[in-house]
DNA sequence: TGATATATATCCCAATTTGGGTTATTTAGG
DNA sequence: CCTAAATAACCCAAATTGGGATATATATCA
């Protein structure tokens, strides 16, 4: 099946944090998972599942549709 | 983190294919995937990634953030 | 009922992915 | 430079995945 890669995923993840002004580790203790889960969903190195997207936008601070559209416009470039 | 179980998000997508009048045949030709993944899916034995869920709204011929908000939905419940 | 077709679930298991604590590296200020 | 903050890389047992094959369930109808 077709899917966007973990990587471009990690990659509009990345920008959103940015952008939201927070640091991986701010992020990893809203979400009380160590530093390096962050990193690693970042750098595509591992994937988010759809059961953990909505947690993971809360705690970018933003709108769990914001956080899916921003993912499919990446894949889109 | 806090997560929705994939028996939950399984729940959600089973509705949601029901609704549409789909079998798990053919949304699995769409997706180009066995038979024996949507089933595991629905069933919650296997997560779905976000990076897959824009092929599988597709699949089921629904808008992804439908499908998001079916999924939410169904973990208030 | 029972024959048949359609739909869904279960099996198997090598290969891939994960979780998360720890350590290393990179980056930014002063 | 020095230091602290930020991010990446390591390790590896445990968990999850992929998908073809097979089994089971459900529906239809003569």
């Amino acid at each position: 099946m077709y899917e966007i890669s973990n990587r471009l995923v990690g990659r509009s993840l990345r920008k959103l944090r940015c952008d939201a002004g927070l640091t991986q580790v701010a992020v990893a203790q809203r979400l009380k998972t160590p530093q390096s889960f962050v990193s690693k969903v970042e750098s595509g190195e591992r994937g988010l599942k759809l059961g953990e997207v909505y947690s993971y936008a809360e705690a970018l601070g933003i709108d769990v549709f914001k956080l899916v559209e921003a993912v499919r416009g990446q894949a889109n470039h």
